[in-house]
DNA sequence: AACTTCTCCAACCGCAGCTAT
DNA sequence: GATAGCTGCGGTTGGAGAAGT
């Protein structure tokens, strides 16, 4: 279909912001809310299109980001959610209150990566390297659901796996957060997938994987209860399939979220 | 001190998905 | 159903600062 540019190029900043670029953004949003970004910056006075004005708050501006390192803990979420969930930045980044999906993205890239890759483990796969294709072509055996448990209940999973894959490893110091996803999303592929419709659906999931203080009582933007939602919901999955819940955005229209899960379809 | 290489992260780009018409 | 418009997402890039030579 056809689009027309999001800006006016030719008359629109690009690059780093400015300080008072900066306060103009926030003042305005703090005045009128955010939304409306492609008619924001003109209303604010900034030569910026929406987009860029809408990545600088969620990214840089937003009052409820968290600055600093990663915790091990943080680190460790991370990691299992990637197994589950790919490179669905956004998803794992709303598990991590205060942190942002590119920022997760950005150390996903620059440390996680290169960590576990320095422990022989396919950052992508989450398996030992040099064996992701094979281990792939047999995983659809880990279906989401199983996956999911493991995160609330790591000691539940009823097959040892490998000891480098033991989930739920308290992280014991610097660099040693173990790798727990065991499924392969490949990134691209949307990372989607599903359960194995055998396996019973996640029973009422209370998935609270945020770290620290559960997310209704972290001072943050987050501050607003969250109403609870599934992670089928944040897999992108839509209710009926992979989960009985009916939990979802009441802005939708009904539940439209439900993708199907095909035959050996997996997370 | 000067130069090169590396690392990190903010920002950009293009596309997908959703809604409205 | 087709089209247009907007938002949000994920991959990638560019530049500043750090580290190394």
């Amino acid at each position: 279909m056809g689009r027309s540019p999001c800006c006016e190029k030719a008359h629109t900043n690009k690059g780093a912001w400015t300080k008072e670029e900066d306060e103009r953004l926030v003042a305005y949003i703090r005045a009128h809310g955010e939304g409306c970004w492609r008619s924001l910056p003109k209303a604010a006075g900034l030569l910026r299109c929406g987009k860029s004005c809408r990545l600088r708050w969620m990214n840089y501006l937003r009052p409820d980001l968290k600055r600093g390192n990663f915790t091990d803990e943080e680190d460790e979420l991370i990691i299992r959610l990637h197994g589950i969930l790919g490179n669905k930045w956004s998803l794992i980044a709303g598990q991590l209150p205060g942190r942002t999906d590119n920022e997760i993205k950005n150390y996903w890239n620059t440390h996680i990566k290169r960590k576990l890759l320095s422990r022989g483990i396919d950052p992508q796969t989450h398996r030992p390297l040099g064996a992701a294709a094979t281990a792939d072509a047999a995983a659809p055996g880990v279906a989401a659901h199983r996956v999911a448990a493991a995160l609330l209940h790591p000691t539940a999973i009823p097959a040892s796996p490998p000891a480098k894959f033991a989930v739920n490893k308290p992280a014991p110091a610097e660099s040693s957060s173990d790798d727990g996803g065991r499924s392969s999303t490949s990134s691209g592929s949307g990372g989607g997938g599903g359960a194995s419709t055998a396996e019973p659906r996640c029973p009422d999931l209370n998935l609270d994987l945020s770290v620290g203080p559960s997310a209704a009582d972290t001072p943050t933007s987050h501050s607003q209860p969250r109403p609870p939602v599934c992670l089928c919901y944040r897999l992108g999955l839509r209710a009926g399939e992979a989960c009985g819940c009916q939990a979802d955005k009441p802005s939708q229209k009904g539940f439209g979220y439900f993708r199907p899960l095909e035959q050996g379809q997996y997370i």
